[in-house]
DNA sequence: GTCTATAAAAGGATAGAC
DNA sequence: GTCTATCCTTTTATAGAC
């Protein structure tokens, strides 16, 4: 797969420059073209016209359909760890923080590209199990661990009274979630603009606070 | 469609006899197969061999793949209006209709049948938009808007405090839904047993008393 | 590694007999 | 209406030249 070969020093050259420009190219047709149609409807041949590349280029570099989809939605939700949770380490009051973390999901969580993935991962956790696992981890699981954690610290300090820190985080991202992800993911509401999300971000945290202010839950 | 023909009397007695059997032994199998292959994976000869009929046959009866698919996943969606919200016009309290409401609404949308249904919508969302639309208001729109009915009253008789009460049924949904639904969808978890279902509603319910009980909201 | 050409199979839809 | 046999397109994957 590296190993560049010394009988076309240049077209070796051409390829060290970029790093394997023709494989970059076949994962960026890829991951455009099965976002777009999932993997039933992609076809090798249209992959190979997005990326600019033939068909055997493809499976010179991947061992066909089930590994190059592998590849790319394993990539996809890697890229979910990084727009996380912002830490909330300094002084701000629990409800700040709340808010914070409120508007920053939902505008990750509502974007084109995350209900596209997670339309895939739904329409192919049949044949691909592992890929949902993977972005259970790299998304949802991992905001809620992050989210628990800080919810834990303030519940020690006497500001909320909760049972399972991580239940409560379930229970805040799902709230946030509320109608409508799942109509973003049946594809019947076109947007929520900015404005719009951060009023149904204070609507929830609001809801939350009240919730959480309650006596210690039975868990 | 309806059309006995008169060549064939015996025939015509034996289809006259249960209504069209070949056409239900298409929609029955047809059935099984789109909801547990989904809509590119299952085939036409797949569903011919399901309903134990051939392939002719089924176009005799649809007009095509496209159309047969329709058919079946228009009729399930129907099948959802049925086990809706229970009505609370007696005169139990608000938290006992809620957890009555919360177990009903827990068995239904976290069943195999209603989680499978839900995936073919959310892949085929593209292909299908109308599918998407049959769903949501057979299904959450329904629910949503009986629950929306019970609360304003609930809210008019000053039991609690609450806005919009269509936003408001929409949270008490969404906080059921929670992380498990999500979970299901992906094919994660395997099941809920009711002992469960019934801790979690529980909680729930809890939550969502304390979040409507505070002060009116601001809509 | 990359391309053109091709194999081999599957799937949706149709023809024609009964 | 129903069946058997067939057409035609699409699709994954491979062969062979450069």
């Amino acid at each position: 797969m590296d190993s560049r070969s010394e009988t076309h020093p240049i077209i070796a050259d051409a390829q060290a420059s970029n790093g394997s420009t023709k494989r970059q190219d076949i994962i960026a047709g890829a991951t455009d073209v099965f976002l777009r149609l999932g993997y039933g409807a992609a076809s090798m041949e249209g992959i190979a016209q997005a990326a600019g590349v033939s068909k055997q280029t493809i499976y010179a570099h991947f061992d066909g359909k089930d590994a190059l989809f592998e590849a790319i939605i394993h990539e996809k939700c890697d890229e979910l760890r990084i727009p996380a949770v912002p830490s909330g380490d300094t002084d701000e009051s629990l409800e700040t923080v709340l808010f914070r973390i409120a508007q920053a999901f939902l505008k990750s969580v509502l974007s084109r590209k995350n209900v596209r993935l997670f339309r895939i991962i739904v329409s192919e956790c049949g044949r691909f199990p592992e890929l949902a696992d993977a972005f259970y981890r790299s998304g949802p699981r991992s905001a809620v661990a992050q989210l628990a954690r800080y919810l834990e610290t303030a519940r020690d300090a006497g500001e909320i009274a909760i049972g399972d820190p991580v239940q409560a985080a379930e229970l805040f991202f799902a709230m946030l979630r509320g109608d409508i992800y799942m109509r973003r993911l049946m594809g019947i509401d076109t947007d929520m603009d900015e404005a719009e999300a951060a009023n149904y971000a204070r609507f929830v945290v609001d809801s939350y606070m009240r919730a959480v202010a309650g006596a210690t839950l039975a868990v």
